[in-house]
This record gives structure tokens, C-alpha cells and sequence, in this order.
DNA sequence: CGTTTCGATCGAATCGATTCGATGCTAACC
DNA sequence: GGTTAGCATCGAATCGATTCGATCGAAACG
């Protein structure tokens, strides 16, 4: 009878190559020298046996990592319609799975205080709190914050928010712009960075609302705006995407831009979709990434804090012009 | 001195609380009763001691289960760039999250073999092989394939590609087109079967080439297509973000649509910032996500393997019109 | 009062590796 | 030739829980 046989282990690898499951274990991890001959001699092993190499889960356990990285991104569906987000994403992913880490999305509400985790991402603009903190504070879960609130402990990657947005602001008023209005993110520190920075130069400008980063929420919420807008002549949105909803919408209701309006964004993402290159904040959204990832890394292991702040550059397209 | 303490464990809890080591993992599982009192003496001991819970990792090793599954995606920046991947990578995400598993990025080329993985889902139109599948295989990682290619011992999700494509053509044909272009995926299945439905009613529809599901790569694409394009008077597109860029860049050359050309997608997702609605061949994205979370979970308990084939459904939108 | 039952608790085995310290053996050196 | 290195190998401890089977007491029952 064979039976429901069990999976093998490294033991009866071992057991059947003649060595100590010791040696066993370092032909595989390479951690120690082993003689070529032996190591063959347990590849072969492994092989008959249909061995597929050491169970991830036990050695998890001795080493204390699991090689798991969260990446807290609120709403999956809002999170990644945003190119910006995208972007950063990719660049994160690249650095940690050349580090042999994977990537793992941690939506709001989930219950993942029992998944293992190496340390954990928060790059949720607009949120402030979060029910997983505590827990993770607790469990000493090493955490990187992009944009986010400052929490104690935790490394901080930013983007120079209000000079980049000043700049901007500074562009439209050399243009002659002085009645601007802004549409914004839902309360957090991109957004009273980037509006401050707006001030800076338009102490006065007016809230249109806010809304997040998505086209389409950006023209429902500019809608009726537009129609009796008063003497404003430009508008500064706080994401490309919202900026891309503005054209959009104002085209609809017969507006010129940058003709009869002025719009400008922030990131500086591709809007293949749009005929016109708006004027916007580029910021560095691949290095973000990569410093995120590599403050990741860093962090497990075991280095200290150290914060990142990278500079962003004003583009000037064709979606801004004399006022 | 205090030293360096490390972290206390949960015999260190049950010690101070005066329990047994299983009666003090009983008391935090719940896996099989303890008394009021006892169970609030060990979670005194805990909080007393800073205890944040049972290690997930040992928890995993004796289970044998890690709580997370992979999702292989191709690359991050253009996976998530359509709307249609993340309608049903939320769904999945849903369904996984109420279960307690987390969602793991797999990029293409990582070493994810150090991973310990309860399952994986391959979501790659256009890719048809799959350096990690042997290993997984080898590993008895159960295997949910979304419209990907029909892999041995793998559970297949799928939607009726051919069919609605080949409603779609009838539209058009009782529309009166008679010649025929596409936009196709890479070589893939859906790339197929969706061609194969449009060949259903037009047999000879002319391939004008493929590309990712893009704006900006299918405007590309059709660019020098439109102003010499022949006798064609529809161009099909297997994406309705693929028709969205055939649409934008049809009109930048001054075509009419549906007047002058008339363009069809597949998905059925929303493009907001486009001022038409799109027919298409709506998919049921949130049911496929579910259906293959569903299908993860079942093969996770053990199931067997159970193929799910979803429905589709014309929807005649503005794009389209009489040829 | 003796016996059965059931719930609460405990002790010990187990999950499957990694890694430390010790040992044996061979080669090099003086 | 005796001593010293140094490499390959091994045995045993360890990571931190979960879980099976046994035990103990008290309540229920005849």
C-alpha cells in the first residue's frame, strides 16, 4: 500500500541522501559550504522523493520574516485609478520583489492582524486614521508612511507639496490670473499642503469642494461651478486626474480652455485621452516609489528612521494661458 | 537590569497567568471551550505583559496554511491601468478579505518560490506561460486561471467570449456594416474566442493589430489605420479602453463616430472623460471576481475542481451607428 | 451511594525547517 | 612528525504556537 503519502520533508530527504538533515538543509540554503558531492547527492534525493524545496512556512518561523510586505491603499477600486498611484506601486513592487519580498493589499476594513507581516506600507492620502495602527504598533511591525500623517515611530516619505503648488500658483499669476478657485482632496496632509502652498500666492482662493482623485468626480463636482463661475479664471485641481474631469466638464458647457479657463493639476501623469497637455506639478512618482521600498528595507532590517523628501518640478503645458 | 527583553510568548502569558500553555492558546483561539474566568486571567496576563497575540508565523507552520493568495497580474503599471482588472481584482479582494486571506502581488518575473502561498490566481490575458507554474504545481498550490490558458489540475473562470462577440457583430451587421476591422489582445484565449465570435458574422474582418488594453497604445496603433482605411466602416476592439482610444483618436482625425465609423468594445466598464457611451459586450467583472475568490476558497478547504462560466450581454451604446 | 457524563484543563507531540557549537578529518606548515 | 588550520558534517536546540488524548472534578442520574 502506498497510501495517502505524506508530502516528504527535509528529513526524509535527508534520511534518503545518507546526510544529517543539517546538511541537508544547508545543501539547499547555501548558508554554509557544502561539498559539491554531497550537495548533489541531496538534489538527487530531493528529486526521487519529489521534494520541492523547503517549506516556506517552517522557515518563516525559525527566521521570524515572513517575507510579506503590506501596502495599506484604502478602497482597491478608488486606490488604483489613480495613475499616480499606479506608478509609485510599480516602482515599490520592483525594489521589494528584487529584495525577494512580495506585495501584499491591505484594503481598510480587512482583518489582517493574523497575517504575518515583514513591515507595512500606508500610502493612503486622505486617511488619517486607522483601525490597524494600534495592532501594528503592538505586534512592532516596522511602518512607512507616504504623505500620510506623521505617526510616531514610523518612517515618513514625502514630496515637497506646498513649494511645487506655490510654484504653480506663481505661474498663473504671472499670467495675470488673480481670481482662482481649487478643487481639493478630502482633508489630509497632501491637501493642506497643497493648498497652503496655493495661498501662499492666492491668499483668497476659493474651495470648490473636494472629491477624489477620479475623473469623473471631479466633473459632477465642478458641474454646476462652472456655469456661474464669477470672475474666476483659473482652476487648480490637486490631482492630474481631477484636473483632466475640469477640461472635460468645462469643454462640455462650451468653455475654451485654456481660453476661457485656465486648469492645472498635480503629479504629472499621462492623460493620453486628453488633447492637451496640462500644466501640473510633476513629482517623482517612480523615486517615491523606489525610497519607499528601500526605507522598507531598511527598516526590516533594522536600521533606524530616516525620512525622505523629494523635490517636484512645475510643468508648464497647454491647459494654462493669459487669464 | 532589564535588558533586551524580547517579546514575551504566549507561555510566558500562560506561565504568569498560572495556565497551561494549551489551555492559554485555547483561551485566544476559542477553538474549544474555557471557562469566563480563566480566559480573562490569560488576557490579563497578556495585556499585563504586552502580549499582542499568537505569532502568525508559528500559527501558520503548525496549520500549514499562510492566509495569503497570490495574484499574478503580468506587470503592475499596465495590469491595473484597466478598469475592467480592477472591477474584479475588488470583488476578489471582497470575497478574500471577509475570509481572513490577504491578496499577494505577483509580478511577472519575481522569485516568489520562497513564498509560502495557500493558492494563486493567474489573471493574465496574454500570457500563456508561466515560469512560476511549475514550481506551484510541484508545490500543490491550488490554481484558479481567469480566461487563461486551460492548465492541468487548475480551476478555469471564464465568460462567453465568443458569443457576446459575435452578438456584437450582428448588431453591427443589422446595422448594415459589412466590412469589418479589429483591435485585437495579445494571443491569448479571450484574444480567440472573441475574435473567433466577431469571425462568426464577418469572416474575413481585417486584423488592423493587437495591443494592450491601452488608450494611448490603441490610439497609436490605429493611428495611420484611419486616414487610409478603405471600405471599413466599424472597428471592433477587444477592450472598451482599446475602443476608447480608436474613438479619441478617430475624431482627432476627423471622423464622425458613429457617423463616419462606428466602434465597439468589450467589458462593458465606465469612461467618464469619454463624451459617448460605448457599445460594448458587458461583462459581469464583480461576478467574476467573486467567482474566483469563491473557486480559491473552495479549492483551499479541499474542494474539487469546479470550472465557472459567466454570461455576457450586449449593450448598444452611442458608438455604434447604421454604416 | 456508586456510576456515568461532560466540561475544563493539562502534558506531550507536532508542524518543518535553521543554526549554533562541537567533532572528525585532511592538508599545510615548521 | 607533531601541531595548526580549516572545511565538511553532524547532533541538538530552537522558533512559537496548535491539537490530540488523557486526566480530574463536579454534576446528574438511577
Amino acid at each position: 500500500m502506498s497510501g495517502p503519502t505524506r508530502a516528504p520533508t527535509l528529513a526524509d530527504v535527508a534520511a534518503s541522501a545518507g546526510v544529517s538533515l543539517s546538511t541537508a538543509s544547508l545543501a539547499f540554503s547555501g548558508n554554509k559550504p557544502v561539498s559539491a558531492a554531497t550537495r548533489e547527492r541531496v538534489l538527487a534525493a530531493a528529486t526521487e522523493l519529489g521534494y520541492s524545496g523547503p517549506n516556506p512556512l517552517a522557515r518563516n518561523l525559525r527566521q521570524g520574516r515572513s517575507g510579506v510586505v503590506g501596502i495599506a491603499v484604502g478602497q482597491l477600486s478608488t486606490a488604483f485609478r489613480d495613475p499616480a498611484a499606479l506608478a509609485m506601486l510599480d516602482a515599490v513592487s520592483e525594489v521589494l520583489g528584487a529584495a525577494g519580498l512580495g506585495l501584499l493589499l491591505m484594503s481598510d476594513d480587512d482583518e489582517h492582524a493574523r497575517l504575518p507581516l515583514d513591515a507595512v506600507i500606508y500610502d493612503i492620502c486622505g486617511r488619517e486614521t486607522w483601525a490597524a495602527y494600534d495592532d501594528l504598533v503592538a505586534r512592532d511591525v516596522p511602518l512607512v508612511v507616504v504623505e500620510g500623517p506623521d505617526w510616531p515611530g514610523s518612517t515618513y516619505i514625502d514630496i515637497e507639496h506646498r513649494a511645487g503648488s506655490a510654484a504653480l500658483a506663481e505661474h498663473l499669476h504671472a499670467l495675470g490670473h488673480r481670481d482662482v478657485a481649487t478643487v481639493t482632496l478630502a482633508a489630509s496632509h497632501p491637501q493642506r499642503e497643497r493648498e497652503a502652498g496655493l495661498r501662499d500666492v492666492f491668499p483668497h482662493a476659493r474651495v470648490l469642494g473636494e472629491c477624489e482623485s477620479d475623473v469623473a468626480a471631479a466633473q459632477s463636482l465642478v458641474a454646476h461651478h462652472l456655469d456661474d463661475r464669477g470672475p474666476v479664471t483659473a482652476v487648480v485641481c490637486q490631482s492630474d486626474v481631477q484636473a483632466a474631469g475640469v477640461v472635460l466638464e468645462a469643454r462640455r458647457r462650451g468653455l475654451r480652455v485654456p481660453g476661457d479657463l485656465s486648469v492645472a493639476g498635480f503629479d504629472g501623469v499621462a492623460t493620453p485621452w486628453l488633447d492637451l497637455e496640462l500644466t501640473t506639478v510633476v513629482q517623482p512618482l517612480a523615486d517615491k516609489g523606489r525610497a519607499t521600498a528601500e526605507a522598507v528595507l531598511g527598516r526590516i532590517a533594522g536600521a533606524g528612521v530616516t525620512d525622505v523628501l523629494l523635490p517636484v518640478a512645475l510643468r508648464v503645458g497647454d491647459s494654462t494661458g493669459p487669464a
